[in-house]
DNA sequence: TCCACATTCCAATAGTTATTAGAATATGAG
DNA sequence: CTCATATTCTAATAACTATTGGAATGTGGA
């Protein structure tokens, strides 16, 4: 076999990989997955696809071994594969911000109404958290929140927040996080709260860009 | 504006680069590229493909600013169009060797001749070239030996090594590198100076991933 | 056993991407 | 200005991918 085949055969395999992250469907399918194993019909219930269509990309995923499956009666879980799986999601996503100014600007409308907390913050915030000086919230579902969360966030699902205000203090600061820089959940929490007469905030990251930090996450 | 079409705008950007990285041609592009900056010609002449063909990809490239360009003369050099890059292309493949066993499996069978040497020997690596006790040589061209090196590292492209026997110790082991891991260069090094009497072992890593782990590199 | 339901498979179609060849553009040299 | 050369553009075709709807498979419960 000459050089040249040895070398397809290589690139051929490696642009598996870059075949899987070319979708946006797949995209955010891995993003969902990155919070969680999650059914089939909850990923489609949660992207708005049509079943067959969830379940065509994730043979698609299952096929690079990007990743995984578990049975449960009658439903199908599918989870990341292993912890580089995220990781690469977010280098990835990085990429992209750095190189794609129509994807930064895009983010920068969405954000703009929330003071976003950036990374510089983590470890203070850490801190204050843990003083009580401030409270930190996880908007996302109850399942995710158990699957890996911030070790000093409480759940809150946004869903619910309406009907739990009460709950919250309010001559104290709330920093409200969800999935990570995508996802608009914590964008509603804050706008919410503030209208509700609270000090809210938004932090941009998720508990995978928090692991990818080396910062430690705790399950329920 | 609803959310599911916010979402899909982000996640339709985040796919581009995907797709950028989608094609086992354009991934080979890149890691030429990840080498030192190329024209058209050069590259279309590594990599057998088409002069057109090899813009067009480029074209795809450049859509996704992965690459930059310089114009020098009635050439056009391409670049990677920032360190983000090189790292993002070594995710990617560490990534498809942490999950397609079909690329493990070739990567073993191409480099089963010549002892690898892996990730643990990095730093002790670097002592023993400084000392004199073992020989490091960069197979590359000589252009990209300039445009970036290890640091004890002496360049001895693949194409002049059989001229250029006389210059390396019998008495010492040899160590030879290429661009990476999917590079074939000093795997062939390897062999002919083994069928010459030489002891010689090859580098699994290139520049890229020597500088991702945080260690120096030269240029000339 | 049969039913309800979650998921996958299959086949058809629409849409996208890769490749090729020929033509066009842009630059420096003479 | 004209020529040779490097690169890009355009248009055509082939190959691949996404999406849809209907049918099939596999599981747990009645």
């Amino acid at each position: 076999m000459n050089i040249r085949t040895k070398k397809d055969l290589l690139y051929e395999q490696l642009a598996r990989i870059g075949k899987a992250l070319s979708s946006p469907k797949r995209l955010e399918l891995l993003e969902l997955l990155a919070q969680g194993e999650k059914s089939v019909e909850a990923l489609a219930h949660l992207t708005g696809m049509d079943l067959r269509l969830v379940s065509a990309h994730l043979k698609a995923l299952r096929q690079t071994r990007l990743v995984d499956t578990r049975r449960d009666g009658r439903y199908i879980h599918y989870r990341l594969s292993g912890q580089d799986v995220p990781r690469l999601w977010i280098a990835f996503r990085e990429a992209a911000e750095n190189h794609l100014i129509e994807l930064r600007i895009a983010l920068e409308q969405l954000a703009a109404h929330a003071d976003t907390l950036v990374g510089e913050d983590r470890e203070s915030l850490m801190q204050r958290a843990r003083k009580g000086e401030i409270v930190v919230i996880d908007v996302r579902p109850v399942s995710e929140f158990e699957a890996g969360h911030l070790p000093f966030a409480r759940s809150l699902p946004l869903a619910e927040l309406e009907l739990r205000l009460a709950e919250l203090p309010a001559d104290r600061a709330i920093v409200a996080y969800c999935r990570g820089p995508f996802c608009l959940m914590s964008d509603e929490a804050v706008e919410m709260l503030r209208a509700k007469g609270f000090e809210a905030s938004k932090l941009r990251e998720g508990v995978n860009e928090w692991a990818a930090a080396g910062l430690p996450i705790e399950q329920s």
